[in-house]
DNA sequence: GTAAGAGTGTCACATATGTTACACTCTTAT
DNA sequence: ATAAGAGTGTAACATATGTGACACTCTTAC
């Protein structure tokens, strides 16, 4: 178990020896599940800390109808809801449940927070981990709140750009960017061919080259 | 300065003769500002905790041609940019000025992790104010990420309404209402009065009634 | 009581995006 | 080499929302 530890987030720096003495002097528990199980429902209160050492889980948002909205799947070892351990709204988010066979280490809120208190290496960790979900969040907000599909494509390649080139390099494929950016695909490729008719892009398949990058800017400020 | 500080979130349920000698024991400045005086500039690393002891400050966010998009006032006493402290992008988010005279504490980074490890009510404190940040970004984002006007009103109406009732009290004009969705102000009425029409709702100046709980469920259901 | 301003309801029209469909190209497994 | 499937470009049409304008009501200060 120590050996997955480490290579977790929250363990990162800590050797495998640190790691068992914190762990075995405090109190915890394992849980084993198996394949469909459901961990917790999505407004149930997080009372523990949860690190998932083996096994894949769904955290999956629930509209008021019943039907599932946003799904996002998690991989060993990681922490489960660290940005909802504390805070006002202390309630899971989603329904939680078990893509596979697997194992969690769980320790209890006061127990951690002593944990954290403890080893100021965890706790920068754990700052960190929480800190960079907020960041994420504020970033996709940011993201979000473009209107037009113009708009996020500018954003998005002059966020990309290669350092020192006039190059942007796609990692993923046009559906799936559309699906990031929340539209539908053929939408997408309609407003790529206005920038490509307008000479500010030329888009390929594995690369953006920006042809006019002022152009591509102004579209950014209103 | 600690009687200032017993009233932030941060120091929540010490007195002021803790806070003293939590503070003076460790590295620490105070800062003036005047009105119009820039703080910190937007992308700049953040190394050190700000608490605004006195005066307002207001973030702003620049887009690629150096136009403000957001803007965001604070009040004292208060963090600033608790969620930005820590985490892989330690940068300021936003260009940071002042809007009047103050005081700003300053904690180096390093001193200030000291703290939250020798005080574990700081530490709890702290945990609440960056898990509250990251919970309110992402309930905003389960909302920005409806995509219908009509959506995003069922969402805010089955979100508010007075438990035990079918009524939602507003507190906010059409226009302020409007622009928290990220919509045109009659684009927002018109959705209303539709809904109106299809005796879902009946909308007046201060409140509405629900009058047809079960459609409105079901535009959250696709 | 009255004037001024904010809040609201509504309209005609412009625009952006979604939907559905199809053809074409590229990649990959066999 | 070929077939199958994913990725892409594009079109016609439907729909949702934005824009700008105007009238009306409500609140508030004087």
């Amino acid at each position: 178990m120590f050996e997955i530890l480490k290579l977790s987030p929250l363990f990162l720096g800590l050797n495998t020896q640190e790691i068992n003495s914190l762990i075995n002097n405090r109190l915890h528990q394992i849980r084993n599940f198996s394949t469909n199980e459901i961990l917790a429902f999505s407004g149930e209160k997080v009372e523990k800390a949860m690190i998932l050492l083996e096994g894949r889980l769904r955290g999956e948002m629930i509209d008021f109808a019943g039907n599932s909205l946003k799904i996002e799947e998690m991989e060993s070892p990681q922490m489960i809801a660290p940005a909802f351990l504390y805070g006002p709204q202390s309630f899971f988010p989603v329904n939680l449940s078990a893509l596979s066979n697997g194992k969690i280490l769980i320790i209890y809120k006061k127990e951690f927070t002593q944990l954290l208190s403890d080893d100021q290496r965890i706790l920068n960790n754990f700052l960190n981990i929480v800190a960079g979900k907020a960041q994420f969040l504020s970033q996709k907000i940011t993201f979000l709140s473009f209107k037009t599909i113009r708009e996020k494509i500018a954003y998005y390649l002059l966020n990309n750009i290669r350092s020192g080139t006039m190059i942007v390099l796609l990692n993923q494929s046009q559906r799936a960017m559309a699906e990031m950016f929340g539209v539908a695909r053929p939408s997408l490729a309609r407003s790529i061919g206005e920038l490509e008719e307008e000479m500010a892009i030329h888009w390929e398949r594995n690369q953006v080259e920006i042809i006019n990058l002022q152009l591509l800017k102004s579209i950014l400020g209103r």
